[in-house]
DNA sequence: ATCGCGCCTTGATTTACATCAAATTATCGA
DNA sequence: TCGATAATTTGATGTAAATCAAGGCGCGAT
């Protein structure tokens, strides 16, 4: 199946790897093992030690928390082309999260060795690493701010203006089941399903299983679901 | 008052940069600035572009998100020895936060381009700067679960537990206003004060003023407000 | 001292969201 | 196509924490 090669091809097309030159490929595909996950598996518990990152090639992965007593908030859902582990790498730490594959999966496990190496080499790519993982930073806080200062019906809007933007369209399908969506936004499948409803009422969107269609992004954007204060009182 | 010596001296004592050549440590200097706040001052807003980034020499800083209805929510409190602005620095994005003194306070300013030498000409450097981010993210990836999956007699816990075990006593000073420390806990400053005056009921803490004593910090640790469910019912 | 003013506490009430409990609707293998 | 199982919706009820509204108290200035 030529997979070797692909490897290389894959690791190149990255947006990461982009610019290093092809000898470093070739460094980085030799620490690089294929991964195959089935829908359901667990790539890793919280508490593991990475020794490398991951890539996704296809399929989808969801990193979530998981208290003792069953509950679970997914905190990300990683798609093709995304990357996740490198802060577990670099700190030398148990993993906080567990990494469980939402579909069938292929991965690209990149080993540390390889990735030090192209850091002694190229100090552009060291930059390039910590951009991105300052970029990981930014979407941490935002995460923190949409937690604690949006309501329930903002975060999903939040939500599905992003996923509306990205695709440029305004229609799209929602990127895992209602119930995982709902644990990343911090609600329960309930309240989804009901902030959906109100959003669909009042004219704003249109569900569809999964699909979502957005009407009027402005209009959504505005949207507010508290009362509104009166700007002045009379008397 | 030698305050050019003084920037070198405190430069090379940062846990970042102590295994820095002394000649790196001079170039790094060269684009360090002292900068002096009194308490309130307001040292970046909310969108602001920085070119480097802080440390805190002593005093304190608050970060913290500031909608335009004026409600606050603090995400961290940075003290001396600490750093903040890095992950803004990389991105080259508009910072996400407000920065604001709780106390007159002396930073020093790095500037990007003494950074930017140091990590092409020594690349452990950059894997410092790598796990150091790193680092930040994890914790992050804390305030997320803690946030979402404790309630706040359990977050009140954890904060405090905390700040016993750094400071090796189980006898310790708030490093804030209760106020702040409320907002840094995604409380408000009247919940705050009704568990504290809970958990000092049920005899796990002492409390007076901003002085705090946890009198078991085993007990303190497995303390859980929920109502224990029964293990077994007779039947 | 004692006045004034933030900071903190305390109590009463409200509310957004969770939880519990069914009903309904997709999905998929045989 | 059918039946089973999971996903989603819908309604009734519960609750943790916010909000609203007064007090008390610590502390620095006079």
């Amino acid at each position: 199946m030529g997979k070797q090669i692909d490897i290389g091809r894959v690791l190149a097309n990255l947006p990461l790897f982009q610019q290093l030159r092809e000898s470093e490929i070739v460094n980085l595909a030799v620490g690089t093992r294929d991964v195959w996950l089935t829908k359901g598996q667990v790539l890793f518990q919280k508490g593991s030690l990475l020794d490398g990152f991951y890539v996704v090639v296809h399929g989808q992965i969801k990193l979530a928390f998981s208290s003792p007593q069953g509950q679970e908030k997914v905190v990300s859902i990683v798609g093709p082309g995304q990357s996740f582990g490198e802060a577990v790498m670099f700190m030398e730490r148990p993993c906080p999260v567990l990494a469980q594959a939402l579909e069938d999966t292929r991965l690209l496990y990149i080993a540390k060795q390889g990735i030090f190496a192209a850091i002694d080499h190229d100090s552009a790519f060291a930059r390039r690493m910590l951009a991105g993982l300052s970029m990981r930073l930014h979407g941490l806080i935002q995460d923190v701010e949409d937690y604690s200062l949006h309501s329930s019906t903002q975060r999903v809007i939040g939500f599905l203006l992003q996923l509306a933007g990205t695709g440029g369209s305004v229609e799209f399908e929602l990127p895992a089941s209602k119930h995982v969506i709902a644990s990343r936004l911090n609600l329960t499948p309930e309240t989804l399903s009901r902030i959906l409803h109100n959003l669909s009422e009042s004219g704003q969107i249109a569900v569809k299983g999964r699909r979502i269609a957005v009407l009027d992004m402005a209009r959504l954007r505005q949207f507010d679901d508290a009362p509104r204060p009166p700007c002045a009182k009379d008397g």
